[in-house]
DNA sequence: AAATTCTTAGGTATTTATGCGTACTTTTGT
DNA sequence: ACAAAAGTACGCATAAATACCTAAGAATTT
């Protein structure tokens, strides 16, 4: 830890949320963090003010909220990492979707945090991110991290270790069948049904038909 | 056709596209086809630029390319129409790709017309969308037709009537959240929730979490 | 002020999906 | 021929979703 005298560094922040709550919330952790730091924070209620902001200035460090009205927040990022490549952005959001994540980091996103962060916690991610390291809350760590050891990215119906059988399943649980329909289909018993649509969960590492119909999406059998 | 006398109407009009050729190139059109309206032309060579004079100015009207470099046609619409909703707004592209079509006009604009046309055609579709009718190229009209005839949705929350709140509840669902999860979310009893969903599917005209699923795809919400 | 829409919430019942087992048969690879 | 994997089938229990209602208060629009 360095306590030694040190001169207090100016840091200018853009905050894009469209809740006046979340900005005025992140500006209160922060100044409760003021300590070697002192910031000048600017805000924005959407992506198009943001990029607007960017525009005209530039930020030490970008906060972006993932879901705003209009342009999105991976949107948001995109396009100010179009103009200006060397922000310094960090994404912000409640939730820790594995696609939200992917979304915001691969448009440029440094970092991923949870709104349920720590003060200290979020300004050792700005800390981090300006100084081009990447930073993420746990939670999404651990996503990241399982979705690399399950090959997730790829994302082919191999990768899972799908069946044929269970792919015919998954491919009409698509077309809205329900199991039982399903069954008179394939001519087999609603109960076998059950158990495909069993193992297609816990191969997919997904809790319900929502994350079924996620998958099928990623396998392009929609 | 209306020969007799009228006054001459002056209408303002931005032209958003990045080549000066272009720009010049609709400037003649409509110069030619000048009789009983007089324009006053405004160019932007970008979506940002355009979006800094629509704050500064209320246009009549606006042509906006589709390919552009930063901000794209169909955002520039978007962020156009959200500070000023009344916008009369025509596309304008080199292609009639149905998903191009699909996004400028879910963006907001009246009218998607092809960069081929011919000068009296493209006076023809400003008089249109200045009145608030639609206006498509006859290409473009044929993509609409065979996209509607096979079922294509090229749908908006909004073309089924979807509120706010539905929104919220969907877009929850498709984080696979249940419906306990999402009342607890949004600090309401769990029978809202159901009825908000319950309120989805029919609106939807889906019958079950797949459809809704799917339709949170095509919202472009997942 | 009146009408309409939205959001909220509940009643009651049925259907569907999920979780965690077991077990037998068929197919596949070696 | 043998082992492993996949497919099939079922029990039992609970959780979740769907269907079809009503209805009151809030917010918006007319």
């Amino acid at each position: 830890m360095v306590t030694a005298a040190r001169s207090v560094k100016t840091i200018s922040l853009l905050i894009v949320d469209d809740h006046q709550m979340v900005r005025d919330g992140i500006k209160v952790m922060l100044e409760s963090q003021q300590g070697y730091y002192k910031f000048d924070i600017t805000e924005s209620d959407s992506g198009e003010d943001a990029i607007n902001k960017v525009l005209r200035k530039n930020f030490d460090g970008i906060i972006v909220d993932y879901q705003m009205p209009g342009i999105s927040g991976a949107e948001t990022v995109k396009s100010i990492m179009m103009y200006r490549p060397e922000s310094k952005i960090l994404a912000l959001s409640n939730y820790d979707e594995l696609s939200y994540i992917s979304n915001m980091l691969n448009a440029g996103a440094k970092g991923y945090v949870l709104k349920n962060i720590e003060p200290s916690q979020l300004l050792l991610a700005i800390q981090n991110i300006l100084e081009d390291r990447p930073y993420y809350s746990n939670e999404v760590a651990v996503k990241l991290l399982d979705a690399e050891r399950n090959n997730i990215r790829t994302g082919t119906p191999e990768s899972y270790g799908l069946t044929k059988r269970e792919m015919e399943i998954l491919k009409r649980i698509a077309l809205e069948m329900t199991n039982d329909e399903i069954a008179s289909d394939l001519k087999i018993a609603k109960r076998t049904v059950d158990s495909h649509r069993q193992n297609l969960l816990n191969k997919l590492h997904v809790k319900n038909t929502v994350g079924l119909i996620k998958a099928a999406y990623e396998f392009k059998i929609i």
